[in-house]
Formats: C-alpha cells, structure tokens, sequence
RNA sequence: GGGCCGGUAGCUCAGUUGGUUAGAGCACACCCUUGAUAAGGGUGGGGUCGAAAGUUCGAGUCUUUCUCGGCCCA
C-alpha cells in the first residue's frame, strides 16, 4: 500500500557481477565496434603517449608475472587515452633463441631424428612455426585480461622488416669500429667441435692431473714478497701455458713458508693461505718448514710473479688480482688464471685489462699464440707440462684426482673452456658506456630506485658480447677477408643484406650463395661469412628501431618502457645501450619496473611448493576486473603478493564498488543525465550536496596527483574509501530518506539527483581504466548513443566546486555526528531502542559551535526521527540518545508525535 | 657466496625534515535494519612497527649487526 508512495531504487545492473560469463561477452563488443580503431579515430592529433611493449618470449602459457605486466601497462594506457591523449600500444613477441630451439630439439628427440641431418632453413622454419603458435596464444590470453591494443598490427623480433633492422642496426656498430672480434671462453667439445649451452652439459666423475706449482714474486710492495714464490693448485695442468695472472681473496691471511726438506724446494719461500695450510702440507707431504710471516689478502696489492717458464721465454708479467671467486674449498687459496681458459678467469683479466686470445683451436690444439706447445693436443699435453715445470724446478707437487667434471651430453667427452672468436661491442672505443650513463640521469624511473640499479649495471658491465654459436636467431652480417683478416664494412652490402631479409627474411643467410649479399664489388671467394647469429637481447634492444621509428603512429623515444625489476639487467639495459650505440640516447623517457609476484607469504610461486596460482584459474573463478584491481591495489615498487585470500578480499571490494554503482542506477532509474557544471545554481544546493561537490573536487585533485606518479595503489585506495565512507556510509544513507520519501519534483530531491548523476559519471571515469569491463557494463546501460566508456575522457570540475569553508564546517558536523552515534549505540546495547529513527537526540555543544551548527538540522544528520541541540560554555560535544516519542509514519518511518509534516 | 631492494594489524596499504596514545579500508566480533536485501548502517577488538644493540631528551623513521624474503650476479 505505501510501497506505492515512495520512490524505490530500480535499475538494470544486477548485483551479482557474474564476470567470468560476462566479460567474455564484453570483449566481443569490442572486437564488434573495433574499439581499438575507434580509440585511434578519435584522439588523431592529440598528443601522443606511447608505451612500447617489452616483448614477452613466444613459449609457453603466460603467468602470474606475465598478467602483471600487461594489466599494468593497460591501466596506465588507458589513463593516458582518458586524460586527453592518443595512447598507442602495440603488443610485440621475442622470438629468436635458445628455448625455442631446445623445443624442436626436444621434439626431434621425440621422434629419434638428428639435429645435424637436418638442414638449417629446415630447423629455422620449425622454430618460426613454433614461436607463431605461441603468439596466437599469448594474444587471447592477454586480451581475455582487458588489455586494449593493436593486436592485428603486433610486432615481432622474427618479422622480415625486424631482421632486416636488427642487420642495419649492427652495421652501425660496425662501421662505426666498435663491433670489433674478440675471444671469449665457452664450454666446447673438442670431439664434436662445437661450443655447448650450458643445458647441453652432464656432469661426470673425471680423473684429472693435478699440480702445485709455484710462481716466483717478481716485485711487491710486501717486503717479505720478494724473494718467495706463490704455489697455486690447479686440476688443468695444461692450461698453465695460457696463463696470464693469478688471483688473491683480500679476505683471506696468507703465511710464507720456508722449507727444509730434500728436493728442489729446499730453502725455498712459498705463500700459501693460512687457511689451507694444514691441507698442502699434507697432501705435498712436506715435513721441515717453518712459518715465517703472516698477512692480509690485502698486501698482495700490486704484486707481480713471473711465469713458471720464465726461462723458456715466458717472460710476461703475471700480476696478482683481487677475486671473490677464491676460496679456501681447496687448493691454496691464489688460483692461477688463463683467461682463455674459465668464465671466471676472462671475467676477472678483462676487467684488469687483460684480453684473452685463441691460445686452443677448434680441434683441441695449442696455436701459435702458445710457444713449445703449438700443434700439441691439449689433453696430452698434461704431462708435458709437468715434465718441463720438473725442469724447471717449479713443480712443488703432482697427483691425481677423481671429481665432477663437464661432459658432452652427445658424445660423453670431455669438455673445455675454450676461447673462441666472439663479436663484442666496445663500452669505451666510442664512449657507449658515458652515453648511456648519462642517458640514464635523463630518464626517469618509477619508482626512483631503478635509476640506481641501472646505473651500477652500466657503470661495471664488460664489454657486450653479441654472437652467439647457434642457428635460430638474425645471422651475424659479417664477412672478414680471409687474406688480411679484415671485417668487410660497406653500408652498401649492409643494406643489400637488410633488403634481401626486408622481402625473405633471414633464412637464405645459410643457404644462398654468399656472392647475393656481397653483391658485385667483392668476390665471395676473398671472404669468410660468419655463421654465428646476433644475440638476442640485441634482437629485444632493437625493437625500437623497427617499431616505434618504422611506424607513424608512433613516436621514438618512447613515453615509457615498463617491465618486471629483472629487466634492467635485460630489455632496459639491452635498448639503452643499443639506442645509445646507434642513436646518442636513450629509446624512453620514462621507466617503470614492477616487482614480482610471490604467494601470500612472500615466498616465490614454484611447482615444487605447490603455490603457484595461473590466470587462468583466476579468470575463471573471479574475472579479469578482479585481478586488476589486485594490480591496481598492489604496490609494484615491492614484490607483489596472490592467493586466494587475497582475491577473496579484493572480491569484496569489488562487491562494495559494484553495489555504489548500483545505488546510482537504481535511484536514477538508470536514467543517466550528463550534468552541465556550468548550470549548476549553487545557491540552490543544500549545503550537503554543496559538500558533495567539494568532496569531487578534492578526489579529483588527489586522483590526478596519484595517477601523474603512477602511484595506482594510493589512488584506488583513495577511490575505494570513497566509495564506502563518502558515499555509502554517508551521502547515500542520510539521502535515502530524500530519494526515496520526497516528491520526484522536490527541490531538494532534484538536487539529489544531480549530485547522484554527477557521483555516476565521475565513478565510471575515475574507475575505467582499473575496471575496464565492469564500467563498460554499466556505461552501455545508460549510453545508448555511445560506444564505449574507453572513448571518453576524464572529467574537469569547475574550480567553484571547492569550497574550503565549507568543508571545515562539515568536518567538524561530522565529529558531532560521531559522538550522537556512539550515543545511539548506547541505547541499541541495552534494547532500548532499534532503528537510528526511533531515537531522540539531545545535543549539547559548546557555544563557540553555535554559528556553525545553528541552521544544520542533525536529525537528518544523524538519521533520527528528532534531534535537539543546545548549547552551553566552554563544554565539549555530547549527545544523550532517548527514544522517539509519537507514532511512525507508514510512509518515511520517522516517528512524530503528530502527524508527519510530509505524508499526512 | 656477492650486489641491490624489502619486512608497519589476519590481508592490501598510509605514516612528512626523528616529536602527542602508530592510521585507513577490507576481514573479524557484537548490535541494528529488512525500502541498496546473496545488500545497507552502527559500535568495537586487534600492532613489542622482522630481531637485537646503538645515537638521541625522544626512533616505525637515523646507524650497526643479525634474520627472513625477493631480484640480479657468481
């Protein structure tokens, strides 16, 4: 009967969301009106801001970290595209590289077929097919996210335009002189002649030779140096020839020792570790010796040996050099270094300066750079060696030991650490390093600390070593005369190359007859072409070049770059210092890194603890909004923590946005009105309304700050307390009254109902680019005219909305209304009454409140039936809660003692 | 093992140059409502700020050590 008489919420929008069979149905409304050709149409000529994609390997399902990443950079996409600009994104795919091979491999392994009886181009065209199965699946799984971006125009490392630009990129370096062959060591098999990846290796029991040999101190500043010899303990006695420093731990104490038993150490000083002392004594069964001196790893500064075969005209100086990697495990805690001949070796000589060269050729012999040794098989020089450090007096002890060693997986030989000829990029020969360094103060990096990480990177990387000896991946562009060993660099073959791959791609590098890329001024026959191919973070380094400056609808540099923290090891550090090489700056102006996701304890997702959570299972039982808003509440400067509890929580919140949007519809009808703000007559608001405006204002203002420093978890935050004190705790109950018990053509309920549309529109503006399908819902439900919530732009409040003293007086109402609460809940406690509406409030204020609180009736305030306020001095706020005396009317439930002013 | 980053309520996060009794939302408990109803409102409990030591009149905040976790490197 009195239902008829009041005015009760009624909308279209159900509460329950139902987003795993709802948004589906979304996306295809986007492919229908082509939502991303429409974004395009319709900011032409705005200002651009363009986020170039790091592109994600294409090999196997996305992850947790993959989801971050791309719901991350579409949420920042769209705040751009709302705040007025033409925000492109284009997805792109890494697709060159070992992972990929290993996989045919695998398949061929599978199938009992041989690697090296099948032709290149062959294998190559499997690696293609399989890296573009990949991308297609990669694409549904990230625009099942929301993600928005032209996905029929994506870019990829192994299209024939990005082949044909990584080869012209590289000839920059090239002709500029900073590509520049050098050698590097890898494992190698001197059997299969080929280097091995680090999975192709097995680790067996070896016996190998092993040897104490000492190196005389040629000069030191440690007086007690001088005169005495180092011992180092090696297992690789035949890399002795190749040596070229030893190293120290300046952590570590060392004793001289001098010894007194027969042999050719008599009256000998050796330095050994004190650590290890106990251990070389016994194991080189040495009986009369005495410590004569002890000290720090430190005082070997500058100390320089001279080889064992000084006499045999090895008279370089072998200097000693601080090392980590030195321990007191075994041996006697100073290693000897080839740096021909161990990552750690070539790691430390080269960043003293020392390069190492080709001292072992593909068949496991000593070249001409090694003297007596050249021609010699390595693993039958070991015996040599020992033969002439015994002549030399210089072989304190030799044995045998059985240990873990590395083996070829295929042929079970054993493996080397081989220099080979590698292509590096020179960080000094043309200032890489003070040009990307530089760029790096230019850029700015959210959060901050990420400048730091790159810097110290850059600051102490080697050099940058860009072959790599396999076969999927953009041939190095690279022929040396073989007479004068000269590298061909000749802008004309360069591009003749970079065209050819522009129409075939890359693969004819290994079938065609090599006169097709020299063209007509060289003879093929005076040159060597390599058949190494380009690393691939040089591939991902490039991109770049071949998608931002090859498209027009981008721009170069980039707005921003954004990616999980590891990459600045990887794409940030890669493109910087390509673009550097190639360009003098930096791809990007900004750079955001995220952390990665870890489980609700912080501990990494792994199969083996059983916490992994895939987006899959999370799209299924929630929905993608729901993951964007844990996204979007995250903060991504840390590692950002899933579970299920977790989600459960952001659920909720989700429920909690998705009701204050149904309040609005269902008080409007769901008939949306787009409010003029010029229109509004503010003298006419009720002050509450006023208040509201206010409120907006300064939401807004936070919203901006918060979005302009990419700080996503402050500013949902701020939107979500929104949500639940401003409006459902606050605005919407008190009004409820008015909406629902007022005439539909009240003043005051008018009023209402233009804050309620305003309250509408700005929601879904402020929450489009975190909700991407839940606000298209309901923007569809009040536009019919209109395509889509992603086309429009955020709002701008007339400054009038602000209202400082306004704001300061509703504070302080608040306060007052906090204490009648407490009151009313007083007499809730003991029954006395229910409802707010059955309570009778007696308010006494301090007099000083009087000016601000004479005109405010609190009962509406304070959702009571009656309130009274009186004032004394000097007292502070109090409120004593009786119940309501009189009768509720059936219409508004308020209780008068009478009948009621409004529903008689 | 080394470098860097981090640890504030059950959860997600605030916490200014060191300065009252460390805050918010969610969750939880109790109550109310039944005209936002698989909703809504009110009140409340909950923290040795990872641990210890130090500097200081005063430390979540600064220093050192340790511990746990993450990323990178070896």
């Amino acid at each position: 009967m009195t239902k008829s008489q009041i005015n009760l919420p009624k909308t279209a929008f159900s509460m329950k969301a139902n987003l795993p069979i709802r948004e589906p149905e979304i996306l295809k409304y986007w492919k229908k009106i082509n939502l991303y050709d429409e974004l395009r149409n319709a900011s032409k000529g705005n200002e651009k801001f363009v986020l170039h994609d790091g592109p994600p390997y294409a090999n196997g399902n996305i992850h947790m970290g993959t989801a971050l990443n791309k719901i991350l950079k579409d949420i920042i996409v769209k705040f751009h595209q709302m705040d007025g600009k033409d925000s492109i994104y284009v997805p792109g795919w890494d697709c060159h590289g070992l992972p990929i091979e290993w996989k045919i491999e695998e398949q061929y392994k599978k199938n009992k077929k041989n690697k090296n009886e099948v032709p290149i181009v062959e294998f190559r065209k499997e690696c293609r097919a399989f890296a573009e199965k990949w991308i297609e699946v990669h694409k549904s799984q990230f625009k099942r996210l929301g993600v928005v971006g032209d996905w029929e125009n994506y870019y990829s490392t192994m299209s024939f335009d990005a082949e044909a630009q990584i080869v012209r990129e590289l000839g920059k370096f090239l002709k500029e002189g900073s590509l520049y062959r050098g050698f590097k060591p890898v494992l190698w098999s001197t059997v299969e002649k080929t280097a091995l990846a680090d999975a192709e290796v097995e680790y067996q029991d070896h016996k190998s030779d092993t040897i104490y040999t000492s190196f005389k101190v040629k000069s030191s500043n440690l007086k007690n140096l001088v005169g005495s010899e180092v011992i180092i303990w090696t297992t690789t006695p035949w890399t002795i020839p190749a040596n070229k420093a030893l190293a120290f731990n300046e952590t570590l104490d060392y004793v001289v020792l001098e010894i007194n038993d027969e042999g050719d150490f008599n009256n000998r000083k050796i330095v050994i570790a004190d650590a290890l002392l106990e251990s070389v004594v016994k194991e080189c069964k040495l009986k009369n010796y005495k410590k004569i001196h002890t000290f720090k790893g430190t005082e070997f500064k500058n100390t320089i040996c001279s080889h064992p075969f000084l006499n045999l005209g090895y008279d370089h100086d072998i200097p000693l050099l601080e090392a980590r990697f030195v321990t007191t495990e075994q041996g006697t805690g100073i290693v000897h270094c080839a740096p021909s001949h161990g990552p750690d070796d070539f790691n430390l000589c080269l960043s003293n300066g020392i390069k190492a060269i080709e001292t072992v050729d593909g068949d496991g012999k000593y070249t001409n750079e090694v003297k007596l040794f050249e021609g010699i098989h390595i693993f039958k020089a070991n015996p040599i060696v020992i033969e002439k450090l015994k002549g030399q007096k210089n072989l304190l002890f030799n044995t045998e030991l059985v240990h873990s060693y590395p083996h070829s997986w295929r042929s079970k030989a054993p493996l080397i650490h081989r220099a080979t000829p590698q292509w590096f990029i020179s960080m000094e020969s043309h200032k890489l390093r003070d040009k990307a360094l530089k760029s790096i103060d230019e850029t700015i990096f959210y959060p901050s600390k990420g400048k730091e990480r790159l810097k110290s990177m850059i600051e102490t990387r080697p050099d940058w070593c860009v072959s790599r000896q396999r076969v999927w991946g953009v041939p190095l562009p690279i022929f040396v005369n073989k007479k004068t060993k000269e590298i061909l660099t000749d802008d004309d073959v360069i591009e003749n190359i970079a065209s050819i791959y522009e129409k075939e791609g890359s693969d004819c590098w290994f079938s065609n007859d090599p006169q097709r890329f020299l063209g007509n001024n060289y003879k093929a026959e005076d040159f060597e072409k390599l058949s190494d191919i380009v690393e691939v973070w040089f591939d991902s380094g490039s991109t770049h070049s071949f998608v931002l400056e090859k498209r027009d609808d981008l721009k170069w540099p980039a707005s921003m770059y954004l990616e999980g923290s590891d990459q600045h090891r990887g794409w940030f550090h890669s493109s910087l210092l390509e673009s550097c090489g190639t360009r003098g700056r930096a791809p990007f102006e900004t750079i955001l890194s995220h952390g990665f996701v870890v489980d609700g304890k912080g501990l990494k997702m792994s199969k083996s603890l059983g916490n992994v959570i895939a987006p899959d299972d999370i799209l299924k039982k929630y929905g993608a909004d729901i993951l964007r808003i844990w996204v979007a509440s995250s903060n991504y400067a840390e590692d950002l923590r899933i579970d299920y509890s977790i989600l459960d929580q952001h659920a909720d919140s989700y429920r909690k946005i998705r009701n204050t949007f149904r309040y609005l519809l269902g008080n409007i009808n769901d008939n949306f009105d787009e409010i003029n703000f010029n229109s509004i007559d503010f003298d006419k608001l009720p002050e509450l309304e006023q208040f509201m405006l206010h409120k907006i204002f300064t939401l807004n203002n936070n919203f901006k700050k918060y979005f302009n420093n990419y700080d996503f978890h402050n500013l949902y935050k701020e939107l979500l307390n929104f949500c639940t004190n401003d409006l459902s705790a606050f605005y919407f109950d008190i009004r409820k009254d008015n909406l629902y018990c007022d005439p539909i053509d009240s003043e005051k309920r008018k009023s209402t109902i233009l804050i309620l549309n305003i309250l509408l529109n700005s929601l879904l503006k402020w929450f489009a680019p975190i909700l991407s399908f839940t606000t298209e819902e309901i923007f569809k439900l009040i536009h019919k005219d209109k395509k889509s919530i992603h086309l429009e732009k955020f709002l701008e409040f007339p400054l009038k909305f602000k209202n400082q003293k306004l704001s300061e007086k509703w504070s302080e109402l608040l306060k007052i209304r906090d204490v009648c609460n407490i009151s009313i809940e007083e007499k809730r406690a003991i029954k006395e009454i229910g409802s707010s509406l059955e309570a009778d409030l007696k308010i006494q204020l301090s007099k000083e409140l009087k000016n601000l609180t004479e005109n405010v009736d609190f009962s509406e305030l304070c959702i009571t039936s009656k309130a009274e306020v009186s004032y004394k001095d000097g007292i502070v706020t109090s409120a004593i809660t009786g119940k309501a005396k009189g009768t509720k009317c059936p219409v508004c439930w308020k209780i008068n003692q009478g009948p009621c002013p409004r529903h008689t």
